[in-house]
DNA sequence: TCTGTAGTTTACGTTTACGTAAAGATAAGT
DNA sequence: ACTTATCTTTACGTAAACGTAAACTACAGA
């Protein structure tokens, strides 16, 4: 089946190369209880809520998640009914992930600051031709 | 030695403490090489300079960089010449993680909207007791 | 002297997220 | 009919970053 079939059905080479994703992932992500794609035979037939149940793994991934974090994201999206409590831990794993990317912003930050003080020094240095090699060997 | 040991000499769980790994850590870096304190006998006694090193990694590995990596970066700070096309490739490689906070910034944000409109519809469905509660299948 | 605390080395174990190889079935193209 | 492509299952391999256990040394205090 091609990229367009009847009301949205993937063979699992449409889905990886549309994800840029092995078959081996979306079989193992299968494996791991993340996906249910019906069967042609033996051949996975993935629907349009596969599909989009891909998309919030990666969507996960991309963030950091673990699959079984993206496990129980995903898990919010199927119930008919979702649960309360369900939602409150998500929101709240949410929240763990923003603060985290604060962090990493923070690290990256002082990283770049640290960078950019030791080139100034070293450009300075450079300036000074012969004058005293020792700026500073505090690393 | 404690905590502030004649001009900075720490022992392994000094810094394991200060930086909240364990000493096992250390002594892991130190067998990849990012490490390389001075022995007192046999026990590790760790210099102003060693300390550096050690919150460069913790900042590296804050960012998501390998140790590999890290090693990398701290490379940069070791020499008392620095290499230019050293640097160019650190610049690079800050850039590159840059661009994934972005974009894990990105999958964030669109994960907090799903959410956003998933709730709305939530409550909204709620405003509406007994109505059709066919909100969408789509998962 | 006994016990406790901190240090050492060596080495195997663990988790995550797949990669890769083997061996075979099926369908399409020439 | 033969080749090629795509699919399947089963299963072992891998890399990173430590954890954990074993077995031992060294020193400090009661």
């Amino acid at each position: 089946m091609n990229k367009d079939s009847p009301s949205g059905s993937y063979s699992i080479t449409d889905l990886s190369r549309e994800f840029a994703v092995t078959p081996r992932t979306l079989r193992f992500y299968e494996e791991k209880g993340l996906l249910n794609p019906k069967r042609s035979g033996k051949n996975r037939i993935y629907s349009a809520g596969d599909r989009t149940r891909l998309r919030l793994i990666l969507r996960g991934r991309q963030l950091g998640l673990s699959l079984e974090e993206s496990a129980e994201v995903i898990g919010l999206y199927a119930p008919g009914t979702p649960n309360h409590e369900q939602l409150h831990r998500l929101l709240q794993k949410i929240e763990e992930k923003r603060q985290q990317l604060v962090s990493q912003r923070e690290a990256l930050d002082a990283m770049l600051s640290d960078l950019d003080r030791w080139q100034t020094n070293f450009e300075a240095a450079l300036k000074a031709p012969i004058a005293n090699h020792q700026w500073r060997q505090k690393v």
